[in-house]
DNA sequence: TAGTGGTCTAGACCACGCC
DNA sequence: GCGTGGTCTAGACCACTAA
């Protein structure tokens, strides 16, 4: 604010470079900027938002510290979306014993379309009356049959999802909610613990009645914090691991 | 460098800001900078790097997003040390199964010195003769008896701790290393796996022989990447689990 | 009051992608 | 060649801490 200086109003609350980095996530979760064109320039911006550019560049690679948006240069600032650019073990931390990264292939066993339970409702904020649709499908690492899954997604937010036929469900799903549903999952909240292998594991990943295995609930959300996913994984350890990086 | 633009001979490698990152995270490692009193000031900084110090604080900046350092205005800038300031949570994962934080108690069983086994040296880079400190613990969460751990340090690293009684150990361990022995633990990797409760889990967590358990095997390091404590965990999740954010 | 980091501005030059 | 973001500088004022 070049001219107005002296006397800043704390017009909006906390450092501007904030409410640059505010307005801009309202724009974005708004649905406004398509992934596949750029944001404004840091300059457009900083005119838009009667800034200096330094602080809109300070907004921006903020969001792009949290994986909101991806800056290349030259190109331009865009919403980071899921697709071949994206490290796509962000959001899967399940590695062989030894740490080597290997991606899953998967196989849809039902997709069926239902009345939510209480615990999905809540987990997902869902009315009790609300419809999901579930999927449950096995994966597989290394040639192993590693991962019994079941997706809860609300219906509302997935508009004829369950009319598709399950063969036509890709491995990597967070691709299908952004490029069909415009839904983009930024986060995600793993809750993990240990349990004993029932029926459905004994059946499907051939598992022993009884034996450990490792449960995965994780509730993926939308950038306004929306959560979109109820996923809960049942993974055979024995040839795999959880990873996590505590820095 | 104000007088001797126009042809920066590139002198290390990258942009300045990391350079000079780089040259202070060598400073840390070697023990210089004690936690107790601040680096020096951006501009003293700059002045003995010859940037600017918009140069230095750009570092400084990078640093403390990656908890290696603290800022606080109007006292300065400190290497990130364990202590009451600390999240403690940071490096503990496991909360009630509603997701509350409380901090876990914690008593040892048993603590000892010996030779190092083939595993252990492989995980900690040690040589296949080394000797490490081998402690034994059970903790507590909400009074309920709920996390087995093992715990494996070089002997070198920690000279004199073998010969400390067990009951002088605290409860956070990593101020311990910090206070008593300068090693900073700034980040590590936890590998997380199920299993089925043995012998020890029955006799000191209470369980069924062959329940699941929660098993995580981190690798503390410092902040030049070396290894210095092995500690194995084996949780009872039924009141607990490991919560893991995906940002 | 002196010194620290926090915010904001302004403008330079460079590296990169695209047309 | 033009526009983008990336780096670097310089200097202003503010907010906080400590002596």
């Amino acid at each position: 604010m070049p001219e107005t200086w002296g006397d800043r109003p704390r017009s909006g609350d906390g450092p501007l470079y904030r409410q640059v980095r505010e307005a801009l996530l309202r724009e974005i979760a708004q649905g406004r900027h398509p992934v596949t064109e750029p944001l404004p320039s840091e300059q457009k911006l900083a005119a838009r938002f009667g800034v200096a550019q330094g602080t809109v560049r300070r907004a921006l690679d903020e969001m792009a510290r949290e994986n909101l948006v991806i800056r290349h240069q030259g190109r331009g600032t865009f919403v980071h979306a899921h697709g071949p650019d994206r490290d796509r073990f962000h959001f899967f931390h399940l590695l062989a014993a030894d740490g080597e990264r290997r991606l899953p292939t998967s196989r849809v066993l039902s997709m069926t379309q239902r009345r939510v339970t209480q615990t999905e409702a809540l987990a997902l904020r869902l009315s009790p009356q609300a419809r999901v649709v579930e999927i449950k499908r096995v994966r597989d690492l290394m040639a192993r049959r590693a991962v019994l899954e079941l997706i809860i997604l609300p219906d509302d937010l997935f508009p004829g999802l369950g009319d598709l036929n399950k063969t036509q469900l890709p491995n990597t799903l967070y691709q299908l909610y952004q490029d069909r549903f415009a839904v983009i999952v930024h986060r995600a909240v793993e809750k993990i613990t240990a349990e004993a292998a029932g029926p459905d594991d004994v059946t499907h990943l051939g598992l022993d009645r009884g034996a450990p295995l490792l449960r995965i609930e994780r509730i993926a959300q939308t950038l306004d914090g929306t959560p979109v996913e109820l996923r809960i994984s049942r993974c055979d350890t024995t040839h795999l691991a959880y990873f996590s990086d505590l820095l």
